[in-house]
DNA sequence: TTGAAAGCGTTACCAT
DNA sequence: ATGGTAACGCTTTCAA
């Protein structure tokens, strides 16, 4: 192992052709060589398995064909979902995704920006987990940067693929409301370092303007944190939900009820703002012997797969993540070969998969 | 966007220092120089904001500090999971994981090899779909590789974290047959191209010694796919299977019975050699409003998270993931610093994790 | 259309 | 301990 068998190099195919390194430079990509010199190159380049090298071909001419794909956390199972298929769709246009996990942590996100700058990467792609971050500007005025979900307001971003949050936690809050519900638990997946995600600003204020009661509580993705959060969550019982002081770990104690919520008042709803945390519920409920849909409403965000095959099926909210991908994926490559595009920022709007994982409040 | 503006070069911390590149290159990576002007060259170049040019530093060194890590199907939920918890691992020890996918073909598995060698990663991390494809050899000669799964049966391998496949698959073939089962159909991820992967083969020689009749179809990893294969395998009924006709598409029908196996019979029996798949299972399931778990029994293999979070939970087959990541990481880091490690060659034990979606047939 | 040569920013070898 | 200087393999002016 590890002989590494001295690769042809392009110098081997110009004295083979008897042509400067140059000429077969040109002749290899298709530039300014007579359709004649092209074929003989190219055929003494397959005669030699001659086949550029990368490196040094990033060096020279600073491109990479490697897409820098910064995820905000994976361990949600979507985001997993999504760089998968951005990886995919990169791949099916020749170029790399560098996949990089920032783990929540927003500091971290944009060390990683930068590194991913470093590496050369032609593009970024990002689905920031601080998207205010002032450190956006500079790295999007190094490297072309789209943004997927939140806009990074601070930064010129060569593309955005949005999704319409306002609008999605409208239409959770409102369907919520509309099944009766007026104090709601809203789970994000924020950390303490990054207070004012927009949604978590956003989903205050809609529920003013509708009457309801929030609450937001901080929740890890990873599905044994959620659990224990969502335990905690239930435990509370009643409409209400846990104390805010994220420190204070409650009393361990699961609603004793069989089949009705401990308190025994109104079923207490739970909105997480994404799939990944609404399983840590689903995981709670089960062990607090709690039935999702009748004692305890449940609606998820972002729709992974798998949210169709739970017991109940999690009322989730979709964006479409196959066309997400495809669009970010436009839009870095559009940005990197420099051609303009009609709409750089692309609004995803919300569809609300109402599934059954959320009940109706008994007057 | 797009003014790279010059990054700091090495030459410029060598002349704001008055030392030579040799001697700043040097004193940066800590080598052969004295405390005092590395010291020096440290603060000046931290001064200027200098970084090294990892581009450049592969060139010249060969390395890249990149570790190509090739899922066979990223449609696969844990394969997902198993890539993010590599990526984590390896970016814990600097190294950045360039994570592609097969997506389940051999011959694009091999390609994709190549072309990570030739993007110079240092090592490769590889979750075969075709473990005997001959082209491996080749591959394992030039950069060092790690198998994940099955072992690579043509190549010098740097490394091996093995799923003791016989051993699970014999776990749950026993497993079913204490509970009654003696037909048993299985759903394996393997595409047409390559019909002869190891687990395949076992099942049928398990099969065999345990006077079981198991039928092996072919199901895609994505849901969707996979719950019309399901859908198919439900319709067939009783304690037979879909017909081996892989080109056949069936009637289309349902079990027509609610809460009870078509035909009225022995329940069947699903082995899926991937949790994804048996998920396709859960799906097709409740559209036919059967219950898994009374009146069909399902096992999975892989043991994702929110397998626990199904109801039933799905009883499957856990390698232990976390562990899997760590031990593959440190064999490829291992081989690439060209260090000696004791074992090259993890063999995971298989972990049955009963949770209820198997019953017992009744007499 | 083709060739010569100057980079690209490091590393690593050989002197000193 | 430090400096000089070839590589590394390609791209890209600039001339011819």
């Amino acid at each position: 192992m590890a002989r590494p068998e001295k690769r042809t190099t392009l110098r081997e195919v110009a004295e083979a052709t008897g042509l400067s390194t140059a000429a077969v430079s040109y002749a290899l990509r298709g530039k300014q060589v007579s359709k004649e010199t092209e074929e003989r190159v190219r055929k003494a380049a397959a005669d030699l398995g001659y086949e550029a090298d990368p490196i040094a071909r990033a060096l020279a001419s600073g491109r990479t064909s490697m897409i820098g794909v910064l995820a905000g956390d994976l361990q949600d199972l979507w985001q997993q979902h999504l760089m998968a298929a951005i990886g995919r769709e990169l791949l099916a246009g020749d170029r790399y995704a560098l996949i990089l996990d920032a783990g929540g942590d927003p500091a971290r996100e944009l060390a990683l920006a930068k590194q991913l700058r470093d590496q050369r990467v032609d593009g970024l792609l990002v689905s920031p987990v601080d998207p205010s971050a002032e450190g956006w500007s500079k790295i999007a005025d190094t490297v072309p940067v789209v943004s997927i979900g939140d806009a990074l307001s601070r930064a010129r971003t060569a593309g955005e693929v949005l999704f319409d949050n306002r609008a999605g936690i409208d239409a959770v809050l409102d369907y919520l409301r509309g099944l009766g519900h007026r104090r709601v638990t809203v789970l994000t997946p924020t950390g303490p370092s990054t207070p004012d995600r927009p949604a978590d600003v956003y989903v205050r204020e809609a529920a003013d303007r509708l009457g309801i009661e929030v609450e937001v509580l901080p929740c890890a993705q990873e599905l044994g944190e959620a659990t224990a959060v969502a335990r905690r969550v239930l435990a509370a019982g009643g409409g209400g939900a846990a104390g805010g002081d994220r420190g204070a770990v409650g009393d361990g104690g699961l609603a004793g009820g069989d089949g009705s919520v401990a308190g025994g008042g109104r079923p207490n709803a739970v909105f997480c703002f994404s799939d990944s945390i609404a399983y840590g519920v689903y995981a709670a409920a089960a062990e607090a012997s709690l039935t999702i849909g009748r004692d305890i409403s449940v609606v998820g965000f972002d729709d992974h797969p798998v949210s169709r095959v739970l017991t109940p099926p999690l009322t989730t909210v979709d964006w479409g993540l196959t066309d997400i991908a495809k669009e970010a994926a436009r839009l870095a490559v559009a940005a990197i070969e420099g051609r303009r595009v009609r709409r750089k920022r692309i609004l995803c709007a919300p569809r609300l998969s109402e599934r059954g994982s959320a009940l109706r409040v008994p007057e």
